[in-house]
DNA sequence: GCGCATTGTCGAAGCGCTTCGACGATCGTC
DNA sequence: GACGATCGTCGAAGCGCTTCGACAATGCGC
């Protein structure tokens, strides 16, 4: 391994003229730049980290605080890890993955060991005990998500109230008047998940200032979960002419299975949006109009919101990114006088 | 945040007797530990991540090297990413996760800036170019999944050529003498996937023993794919009356779809066995048979592998782990002379 | 020409810890 | 009593880097 003074040796200047070279923190003449820059192809050098942290107290490691709980949906967690990771790399930043039940110490361990620069905390709850930690650390953080009440941290996430609204929008433009929903596992709604609540505000409001009637059911995990969600809203709505998945894949796939099973057709006999989807709603058995979760962008987003803090560059703010909409041919209008859900 | 001078001076002792109280390497009076202790606990000491780097040369992170390429397949491999992370976790080791398509350059880097003491790497090619170069850099690492050919590296896996057997063996023991295989994703065995062939050449050499007739499909990736290939099985091997899913479950679910489409029984018009599951093949539709992955146990294994060759308490070994069966009531005899797939 | 600002480079200090070498006190054996 | 081993603790060096303060040379404006 070489050292610093390796590379100061070969190119006969002084170790702080290599440091600043690299840092570009004072000039240096461009034949000097040339020289060391040479020196260091040459002798394939790298900065210790351990050196660069003690000296410089910057690590380029930033924290992935990503607590994975029992009812945790794997692929979009690995999706939301693999953006960030991409983020990071992007500003020569690694992470840290965090995954333990008990991130608090995860993080308070990893900052009171001056082990990163920075962290980004997902998977918020309403009550999230990260906030306070964070906040008692003084460490750069980014969240994506957004807890209630919360206007002193840099949060990142959609615009989960829009979308509510533009779902029953789009729906009720088409002609419809009964929507169902079927939203997340009650799992998730029981620990108070943000980002549940402001989309079923959004979305009820919405209902009501357009005359829509409304049902949701809150599904038990998996497959069946979504057949037996679906059943229940055809009981509780029976003139239901639109479905508004809120929920992950396996839900949705038991619930299109369901509707399949009862000779429906999409969107013939029932108009069908996923909403929030972290999921390819396009590689469904049945391809659905989506608003998208913008996972990529809420990841480079929280990456850049915590390295604006570690440069002490920005100041906490809270962004919501608006929905988009993907229109696969699954929304159309109710047929006339019909009870076919 | 305290350093080790100031817990120094609040026990009334030098920093090399706190240093040693905490790494045990010299003895301390236990008077003297106890004051020490207290100290640190007052003090809510940790100790600085960069200064025990550069002055011990040991940094307590491990990289997880887990490229996720087009076609991975999320759920697993974010199992396998907690289950390291883990593993780290109860050895007070953090894991710096290298998820980008070029693992080699992660590596590389984390290795010469001194970041790292080892490394966990996962997503095993036969040909794999992360083993010149961590043997080149004489980093500790531990391998899950056996490159062939490769004994001086530290490999954890199952035995998937015993796995293949046991399969046979299984459903040749209940009578069953055509045999259908719906394998991983063509894409996987294009690439060369070593688990892919050891499992195979288990399977086939099992098959050749007892006189079974066999048939593989590799599908495309999702749930058409799975099945599709169950289609095709079907043509191929008119007779079969077991099934061995070698794949991961979108994959299952499609085939298992078309199978009761079919209006198929399982176990009574067809066993099926699940061989390596990652998944939790009770929580399908219909619970399967199966041979599980030890994940945990291979990951729990990797961690500890990796571990011994940093403390140099170890040397090299290839580990695989014998196959068990969980029976879960979807492999019974076949019908007598019946044609039932 | 003089004074000030800029460019370019240097040596030294020090970040927080680990570990080496040393020393004093105590104990056990001959 | 003398010697060697062990226990317990210390101060100093140094790990590889960043950055401070300083200095010399050069350029520009008055």
């Amino acid at each position: 391994m070489a050292t610093i003074t390796d590379v100061a040796q070969a190119a006969g200047v002084s170790i702080s003229t290599v440091s600043y070279a690299l840092s570009g923190k004072r000039s240096i003449a461009a034949s000097t730049r040339q020289r060391i820059m040479r020196a260091i192809d040459e002798l394939e050098y790298e900065p210790n980290a351990g050196a660069r942290m003690l000296a410089g107290a910057r690590t380029n490691i930033l924290a992935l605080s990503a607590p994975l709980g029992p009812d945790g949906h794997l692929p979009t967690h690995m999706r939301f890890v693999t953006s960030v990771v991409e983020a990071a790399r992007a500003h020569d930043y690694d992470v840290l993955l965090l995954a333990t039940d008990d991130e608090v110490s995860g993080i308070r361990r990893a900052a009171s060991r001056s082990l990163i620069d920075g962290v980004v905390i997902m998977g918020v709850a309403t009550v999230d005990e990260r906030v306070p930690l964070v906040r008692r650390l003084g460490l750069p953080s980014a969240f994506i998500g957004v807890p209630p009440g919360i206007d002193d941290m840099s949060c990142i996430d959609l615009d989960f109230d829009r979308a509510g609204r533009d779902a029953v929008a789009m729906l009720a433009d088409a002609g419809h008047a009964a929507i169902g929903v079927i939203g997340h596992p009650h799992s998730y709604v029981d620990r108070d998940t943000n980002f549940i609540r402001r989309f079923t505000h959004g979305f009820d409001e919405e209902c009501r200032a357009r005359g829509v009637r409304t049902a949701t059911q809150w599904p038990e995990i998996g497959r069946s979960g979504g057949q037996q969600a679906y059943d229940l809203l055809r009981e509780q709505l029976p003139d239901m002419t639109a479905l508004v998945f809120h929920c992950n894949e396996p839900i949705v796939e038991g619930a299109l299975r369901r509707i399949s099973e009862l000779g429906l057709s999409i969107p013939g006999d029932l108009s069908v949006l996923a909403a929030c989807a972290s999921y390819a709603a396009d590689e469904l058995e049945t391809p659905l109009s989506a608003i998208p979760l913008p996972l990529d962008e809420m990841c480079h987003s929280a990456v850049e919101n915590a390295l604006a803090l570690v440069d002490a560059l920005g100041h906490p703010k809270v962004t919501l990114i608006a929905p988009t909409y993907l229109d696969r041919g699954s929304i159309a209008a109710p047929k006339p006088a019909a009870h076919p859900a």
